[in-house]
DNA sequence: AACAAGGGTTTAG
DNA sequence: TCATCTAAACCCTTGTT
């Protein structure tokens, strides 16, 4: 079976495409989703800026100022995944790797390149539909059923359309897939990786998923694998035929049926902007902390929570911290405020106070921390909060005792 | 019973 | 030997209404 076409997409079919006029019609029955995906985002950004790299193995890195090299890969190019870099490694690691290619590049990342890259590609993206989610820097899906009817053909030439829409404008690639949910777009997005375009019909969803081991379903990663095969489910196949019962033991109430839905292509997750619902920022200590020393360290993370509250126009009204461990195992504390807050100065008070906790606990079992974070969640309007309700709950209490 | 809060885990990119 | 960073969703427990 083959899920990939070749068509050419003219004029009329994107101003078609453009008219996100269309009302968004209750016609939930039959959806078409397409999903993109840029091809190694990051490291693809640095070949645009200089295409000389395209050539060598280029590995982008954070850097946690440890040493000179600690660290991890953020992502890294074709050439350098070739002899076995992967994103999540040392630096080492990949450094190792490549240690015979005199020609390889390792970068930092450059967030505010990327970040500027992805604000265009996202406006080109939602250009083809109105019903548009950011899933995260460099991905993305667009509801296309009220702006196309339902016709995969069509879908098809779209599809096409917005893969070369995205090179004519940035010179970048991507990988899209288009199926009747995002489950399925975004499945077939990842079947075909560099510069891919996949269609799945409804008629296509059981035979494309039936052979797959459940590790390739979203959602589903090496833990849940474990646990699956020891329950004797090794394929999407198995997955759907099993219990639902004994899903619900395994993986909880939610996660077990949730999973059975999944592995028979069935998703009514609705593509929306979502609304952001929680903040951090972390670092890596220059040394493992046994005590609560590191204050300073903690200043600049508050400031860009409070900067980005700002700009967002939010307030928090819940604080956390996270620690890392030197054993990497992670511990966090957070409290609930009676009011909202967005100052760098509270943020810092707040969290400087859940730090001396933990630190009070992990002092008795001799435990040191290697990496500390703050979080802000509980997000509201910086005007109308729900002050109100607040306000009435803390009066009646104070009346009624 | 329903809901909030707090702490941990898993996943994804 | 070395192990980043951000965000979401879920699980479980405990306490309140």
């Amino acid at each position: 079976m083959r899920f990939t076409p070749n068509l050419i997409c003219n004029r009329d079919d994107i101003e078609l495409a453009k008219r996100s006029d269309v009302v968004q019609g209750k016609m939930d029955s039959q959806r078409i989703v397409i999903a993109v995906d840029l091809d190694y985002f990051f490291a693809q950004c640095e070949e645009v800026r200089n295409p000389e790299l395209k050539k060598k193995p280029l590995v982008i890195c954070v850097f946690s100022g440890r040493t000179e090299i600690s660290g991890a890969v953020s992502t890294a190019n074709y050439v350098a995944r070739k002899l076995g870099v992967r994103s999540g490694m040392p630096i080492a690691n990949a450094k190792k790797l490549l240690s015979q290619n005199k020609e390889s590049v390792f970068l930092p990342v450059d967030q505010d390149y990327y970040q500027t890259v992805s604000e265009r590609l996202m406006q080109t993206i939602r250009s083809f539909s109105a019903i548009f989610e950011q899933v995260s820097v460099d991905e993305a899906f667009i509801d296309i059923s009220a702006v196309i009817g339902n016709d995969f053909e069509v879908a098809a030439k779209l599809g096409k359309t917005v893969k070369q829409e995205i090179y004519r404008q940035e010179k970048l690639t991507c990988s899209v897939g288009v199926g009747p949910n995002k489950l399925m777009a975004k499945m077939a997005a990842d079947f075909e990786k560099p510069d891919g375009l996949t269609i799945i019909r409804p008629n296509q969803v059981k035979a494309f998923l039936k052979p797959m081991p459940v590790r390739k379903l979203l959602g589903i990663g090496p833990k849940h694998e474990q646990k699956m095969e020891q329950l004797g489910i090794g394929t999407i196949e198995d997955l759907s035929k099993f219990d639902t019962g004994a899903l619900s033991d395994a993986f909880g109430k939610n996660l077990g049926p949730h999973f059975k839905n999944l592995a028979q292509g069935l998703d009514d997750d609705p593509v929306r902007q979502r609304p952001v619902e929680q903040l951090s920022r972390i670092v890596t200590l220059k040394e493992d902390a046994d005590s609560f020393w590191f204050e300073e360290d903690l200043r600049p993370l508050a400031a860009d929570i409070s900067d980005r509250l700002i700009s967002l126009g939010l307030k928090c009204r819940a604080i956390g911290i996270v620690g890392i461990t030197s054993e990497l195992k992670t511990r966090s504390k957070a409290k609930t405020l009676t009011h909202p807050i967005n100052s760098s100065v509270l943020i810092l008070r707040n969290s400087a106070e859940l730090f001396r906790d933990l630190f009070s606990s992990l002092a008795t079992e001799h435990v040191r921390l290697r990496r500390a974070g703050i979080r802000v969640s509980v997000l509201s309007s910086e005007e109308l909060g729900e002050e109100e309700s607040e306000e009435q709950s803390t009066l009646t209490s104070f009346l009624s005792s």
